[in-house]
DNA sequence: GCGACGCTTCGGACGCGGCCGAACCATCGC
DNA sequence: GCGATGGTTCGGCCGCGTCCGAAGCGTCGC
């Protein structure tokens, strides 16, 4: 045989569809109980029980017992980071599922992606954010320019503590439903967090889905307008 | 069912010992015959011929014809990439073959890992420099420090140009022959260039192998005393 | 030309692994 | 305590996918 990691174990294990809809469900980042992970996995109890055992025994993911709940959840960032790599792979070679429907209108509309917005929502405040020279995309990737830097400065967004971070501050991330990019990385991050603390949307209860406040909507597309834009827009609107 | 990329039928793909060895095979960057991807997987040349033509298929390696030779290589960066990231993953989470040994000594020594360097020397290179001040590794990550910035400027790398690129400066990344960290990142990216201009070693033609220059390797390993401290070491140095 | 070689396609056998129903165990509410 | 609920273990069924031998197709050497 050859040196090196099992790579075929790991693949073989990500390679079962039940266990992948497990894994891209908690790719959320939040816990789930065994009979929420049976659900989204489409399969019985006693199968989704299985592939945990399988999955927590391989060190992917975690469980914490509460009461009568068993709440698994993703071991470590590693583990996200190559199931990340291989949906992005899988993207874009064209391995996409036969069946893209729109399964939850809500989940297309907006969702969590790890701790950020994706949907379509998400996707439009990216493109907006571009277009507005917020944002620059190249072929490097996407960075902050100086004009959207003092904008999210502006907006109450401590942009010099996310730049200390080792975390890219920006990154575009393909978005599933979308087939088109959000933003990642911290300042995607920070943005998903100041829309919950103001009450713009929440995150449906044991669901990656969000749900917008009557404004919200509004209010988080608005944050892609520069101030002096903005100045002039508020005015017009109704 | 749910939307998102076909992570299942890639990690199925992954899966199977013998396209995982024909993977892991190719990963050193040449291309290599049918016949030969046979031996490496260590099945008969029927089974590796479909097993290459389902690769193929799914967009993760390239064919080219010459003469009744077929030879296959990667198809692109983003594949070595995923597998990389899964080889780390699987490492971490101990799934790692039976037998470890050095089939490839040139290769564990040194390396390139996508745009850095890998191996043996690199793991020592990353050791030392956490080592001596000029990069901090916490739960966050990896970042480098006031002195390792300034002592990376006096060797001639403009760290403000890396900082000033959307992908993050510094980043570990888990070796996975040496099962230490290495230093990724687009300060690990110009470590690889610097050294490569300043002759201290090549990359193998059509192979991920790092070739040294007679003193290179020492060079190298050098980046990561401070200049003051190298004072002192020079004239102790026979 | 003709054989040798490299590779692929075809057909059939085998075995691993996923799946579920039923039974079993643990915890919670009352 | 007692049912109800959530989760796991067991047993058996079934199908997909891997594997190889034999045969077919193309290319190279002489």
């Amino acid at each position: 045989m050859k040196d090196g990691p099992d790579i075929a174990r790991l693949g073989s294990l990500l390679g079962d569809p039940a266990r992948a809809n497990i894994l891209a469900a908690l790719m959320a980042g939040r816990a789930l109980t065994a009979g929420e992970c049976a659900a989204e996995a489409g399969v019985s109890a006693p199968t989704a029980s299985g592939h945990l055992a399988r999955l927590v025994e391989a060190r992917l993911l975690l469980v914490e017992v509460q009461g009568r709940h068993r709440y698994y959840r993703i071991a470590a960032p590693d583990v996200a980071e190559a199931v990340e790599a291989m949906m992005g792979l899988a993207a874009r070679v064209g391995l996409v599922r036969t069946r893209p429907g729109p399964r939850d209108a809500a989940m297309r509309a907006a969702r969590f992606c790890y701790d950020h917005l994706a949907g379509e929502a998400a996707t439009a405040l990216y493109a907006a954010m571009v277009e507005n020279g917020l944002v620059a995309a190249s072929a490097e990737g996407v960075a902050l320019t100086l004009r959207g830097r003092a904008h999210f400065v502006a907006e109450g967004l401590d942009v010099a503590a996310l730049e200390a971070r080792p975390r890219p501050v920006c990154r575009s991330c393909l978005d599933w439903s979308e087939r088109r990019p959000h933003l990642a990385g911290s300042l995607g991050a920070a943005i998903a967090q100041l829309g919950t603390a103001r009450g713009w949307f929440r995150r449906e209860s044991a669901s990656r889905a969000v749900v917008f406040s009557p404004a919200g909507r509004a209010a988080l597309l608005a944050l892609a307008i520069p101030q002096e834009a903005r100045a002039v827009q508020r005015p017009a609107a109704p």
